[in-house]
DNA sequence: TTGCTCCTCACGTCACGTGAGGTGGC
DNA sequence: TTGCTCCTCACGTCACGTGAGGTGGC
């Protein structure tokens, strides 16, 4: 009863291009049920009509062939939705971003300098508990939070051994590659056993020039921008990581408009005298 | 005052990548404001930090880079922001897709079928007024809406004249290739005079299998996928374009739920007997 | 027999990312 | 002098689109 049908009029049944079709043929992402071995004709069978519409449908929101695939041979219904629910909170997550990115453009465009005052400083060297690894730069922000999560709850068997706020090394390679090493850590004052991935060790001494962003971290680049570009004009620039201290992070409130972070730019050694 | 910085610096200062601006400065986006021409060294001004943030802000968007240039090079701030209005508009409208597919797809996912009721008509020739052009898939819906309200504009002015509801044929090459001709027509019954890009012509006979989709155009594949179904299986398929009659098009309701479009597929000859 | 449909390369698009292989500057 | 930073190709990615050049089916 399912009837066969040319590449050409399943492309007008299912309203996928031809270019398309002989595309997901390639992939294996749907594959005619029949191919004449002499002519390479592609025969499709009105049973796969509804398979079709629903890859022309993911497809449409974006959803990136694999997952489609992944869609397609779920196991069961949960597995499907989960994948399905998974997609439409990435949207979800990139119209916020788009949104924010919009609100944020405002006083760019307007050129509001932000005109942040900047102190020196001489970061000692101190014991720290901490997590390091090879971050992309998209990843960086969950990764931190997961980080953050592990120091706490290993944190928690010694409340008193904190000696600072939730901190950060980021590697020059991260933000030139943006994929490189990044630390998560927090200062110690007393003793605690290390566990899971995190590992007792020490952050260096370091001259730095400081400043104070307010609010998303999506914003910080203004507050980089303004404290690189006083450093260079300066002529005071340095190597090493940049260091952030979450003086009121993520953990700490629920407003971004409250949100402080210190940014510590590294400074050529006999900067500050 | 405004300092040199060097690739990496700028990098870290801006949040993007060397390998980005090394782009930028190959599409002539961001050039540095000097090159070493014995190294090749790119050398930035601290004074570029504002447009690199600007950039990295609008790509962020997935403004493409075109756009952005269009942006930094507008020569006043009407057009400026014009060129940014018109973005964000295009991300509100693909937002408004995702979630329109999104509706649709629980029907497809329960594999409810569309069983929609088919019957079969010998279309007459008749005297049209008409628009042509060769059109693409993603702008045929703006097309098809301005062709109408140009058809309409010259019926104005013989009201009488009109003997049909605003239609259009699809060519087969418009479903294949996802650009190919598309007329927007309308059965005339007295005399008009054409004007601007509408002509007097005729549509040609023809027999038909036909099935009224409900609702907006996003799901008429719906109605295409079972309507060609029904055809195929009896094998009663023709060639030629496929007619859509708006029996209650935009023009008449801004309610979706009530749009009725009239799907015509072309049978072969003799089919009807 | 003539178009027409379909076929398979091969290359282009877009905004970079990923190495490879090599040179100047401190 | 030794790394380190920077350089330029050349190619890969993703989901197709765009021809070019060629063959079977009605």
């Amino acid at each position: 009863m399912s009837a066969l049908l040319s590449i050409g009029e399943f492309s007008r049944l299912t309203h996928l291009s031809v270019k398309a079709l002989r595309h997901y043929d390639d992939v294996g992402l749907l594959a005619p049920i029949h191919v004449d071995p002499a002519t390479g004709y592609r025969h499709y069978a009105s049973a796969q009509v509804p398979t079709a519409q629903l890859i022309r449908r993911f497809r449409e929101m974006d959803m990136p062939i694999e997952q489609v695939r992944a869609v397609l041979d779920a196991p069961d219904l949960g597995t499907r939705d989960e994948t399905i629910v998974a997609h439409l909170q990435r949207m979800q997550q990139s119209l916020e971003r788009t949104q924010a990115t919009v609100a944020s453009l405002e006083a760019l465009l307007e050129g509001r300098a932000a005109s942040l005052p900047v102190e020196f400083r001489t970061e000692p060297r101190v014991p720290v508990l901490a997590i390091s690894g090879e971050v992309t730069w998209d990843e960086a922000l969950g990764w931190l939070g997961e980080a953050f999560t592990e120091l706490r709850a290993t944190l928690d068997a010694a409340p008193s051994a904190r000696a600072g706020v939730d901190s950060a090394l980021f590697s020059e390679e991260f933000f030139e590659a943006h994929v490189g090493e990044v630390t998560a850590y927090a200062e110690l004052d007393g003793d605690v056993r290390a566990s899971g991935r995190s590992t007792r060790t020490e952050v260096p001494a370091a001259d730095v020039a400081v400043t104070v962003h307010h609010g998303t971290a999506n914003n910080i680049d203004r507050a980089y921008g303004a404290l690189g570009t006083f450093v260079a004009e300066r002529k005071l620039g340095g190597s090493g990581p940049i260091r952030e201290h979450f003086l009121v992070g993520p953990f700490d409130t629920d407003d971004e408009d409250q949100l402080r972070t210190e940014v510590c730019w590294p400074l050529r050694p006999g900067a500050c005298n």
